[in-house]
RNA sequence: GGCGCGGUAGCCAAGUGGUAAGGCCAAGGUCUGCAAAACCUUUAUUCGUCGGUUCGAUUCCGACCCGCGCCUCCA
């Protein structure tokens, strides 16, 4: 089944296959590093990760680059502002992210690259704009003049012939000749960092990164560019602008955008009070798992509305597809396999796989499971699920868990599973003597330490919450 | 003003020109020493409103109402 993906840039679902068969090469923009990832930007990352899953699934190769923006306005004013150099300044946070994004379980993309690691490339490519006559220069910063651009706006779908009434244009950048042109290189400027290069004295402007780092390790046409909704005007499209007028060749073939979320309705902000981190949202006792299923329940390209209630029912569906996997290994089976189980466990794979491949379509792929999930547990009331079904059931889940990954719990320590069996032998004495005050007072026990016990007519089964 | 997105049960949400997946919550039941888990039943004659096309529309078209995004930094 072929992979379907909604590409911005044709405004339609494409068939997706990497252009050279077998290895996909991705780009998507990380974050930038002044402050700690908000649940809004882990959405982003988390859906990116989503994506990464089942394009391997698919059995291609990945190449994935990731840049983290570590020099721009709000890293250089807050920095200053705490009399720090920017690189000790967004050290911390880009620590401070991947660690986010190992708690959330995002696979490492294979290289993840930093702007200030990157600035010759940058110069370069800016110096070969100029050659081409794509640039002018202004009071020492570098300009792109996009009226030489023929293709601008092709990614956002916007006209910019003409005037626009009732655009705001920034009257500070009087020094460009269009209010659309943007800004490749700015001059240096005392108390902020600079460097010499071949385009001058100066630091980057936004866009050119992206550019310049894309094409160093991927080549000059992507088989995807990813990034947040908001980038598409005018981050990406300016990306285009600077990477097409240099090659002459398309930048990326797919451009691949994720919806915002809101927090409890409202968009999320710092006033509003509902601007979260992931550390906080730990703090208030959320594990990241149940966070991660949250963010994933919702297609992409749809808003999510993040709220303490989604995550509570998050957590108790995740407990719910974790109490069917430790049934599968804790029930006594009959040998063989139940033909008609097996089907349906055929069946459930295949709607599973043809959800995600209709554009990642994270919420039909979780009906196909929870459908799924019910016919087995009623065939495992009825004994109409043998051994063999339940090895077959697993390989879904894994399957599932391939690209969900919220199976395993964020170990947190408490009582090792040798203590906890011996509580549990001992509440089985209790129970023989029908001492079901003693068996009900250690099964309480163990609760409050987090293990739920479950009696069973093949013995009690456990789990930690 | 321009461009675009969404409005489906208490909440989240899929979906299709042929009569509404799934999850959470709630109520009742089966099972159980009691729980828990699991299962069963109940929960939208209806998909923002009003028209149109059609044998038939939630799904297509039009108008309108509501919420939101981008056009300026932004995941």
């Amino acid at each position: 089944m072929a992979l379907h993906l909604f590409n911005t840039l044709t405004q339609r679902v494409d068939d997706f296959t990497p252009s050279d068969g077998h290895t996909v090469r991705m780009y998507t923009c990380g974050p930038t590093v002044y402050n700690y990832a908000h649940i809004g930007n882990l959405r982003t990352f988390t859906f990116q990760d989503l994506l990464r899953r089942w394009l391997r699934s698919h059995g291609w190769q990945l190449d994935h680059v990731m840049n983290i923006t570590d020099v721009e306005d709000k890293i250089i004013r807050n920095a200053a502002a705490e009399g720090k150099t920017i690189f000790e300044y967004t050290d911390g946070y880009t620590k401070a992210f991947l660690e986010d994004a190992a708690r959330l379980r995002l696979e490492r993309p294979e290289r993840i690259a930093k702007a200030t690691d990157h600035i010759r490339e940058m110069a370069g490519l800016i110096g070969q704009l100029s050659a081409k006559g794509y640039t002018y220069t202004s009071d020492g910063s570098v300009y792109y003049r996009i009226s030489n651009f023929p293709g601008y706006g092709k990614l956002s779908h916007s006209d910019f012939g003409g005037i626009r009434p009732g655009a705001r244009v920034d009257v500070d950048e009087y020094e460009k000749d269009d209010a659309r042109d943007f800004v490749l290189w700015k001059a240096a400027k005392s108390g902020e960092p600079s460097w010499d290069t071949c385009v001058g004295n100066g630091r980057p402007g936004w866009h050119i990164e992206c550019s310049a780092m894309a094409m160093k390790y991927l080549g000059e046409t992507l088989d995807i560019h990813a990034g947040g909704i908001d980038l598409v005007f005018p981050h990406h499209e300016n990306e285009i602008a600077q990477s097409e007028a240099v090659t002459g060749k398309p930048f990326a073939r797919f451009w691949v955008h994720s919806e915002h979320l809101f927090v409890e309705s409202k968009k999320m902000s710092k006033s509003a009070g509902n601007f979260y981190t992931l550390r906080e949202l730990e703090a208030m006792g959320h594990a990241p798992e149940t966070i991660r299923y949250l963010l994933l329940s919702v297609p992409y390209r749809q808003k999510l509305n993040f709220t303490m209630d989604g995550l509570k029912a998050a957590a108790t569906s995740i407990a719910r597809l974790r109490g069917f996997a430790l049934r599968l290994k804790t029930d006594r089976l009959g040998d063989g396999r139940d033909e008609a189980m097996t089907s349906r466990t055929a069946e459930a794979r295949k709607a599973f796989d043809a959800a995600l491949d209709d554009d990642l379509n994270s919420a039909a792929a979780l009906g196909a499971i929870f459908e799924y999930v019910r016919d087995a547990n009623s065939a495992l009331d009825a004994a109409a699920f043998l051994s063999g079904n339940a090895t077959e059931a697993l390989a879904l889940l894994d399957r599932f868990d391939s690209v969900f990954d919220v199976l395993r719990p964020t170990s947190e320590g408490g009582l090792s599973d040798a203590e906890i069996e011996k509580r549990i032998a001992e509440r089985t004495q209790a129970k023989k003597a029908r001492d079901f005050e003693r068996a009900d007072s250690i099964r309480a026990a163990l609760l409050e330490t987090g293990v739920i016990l479950e009696d069973t007519k093949d013995g009690v089964r456990w789990k930690r919450k």
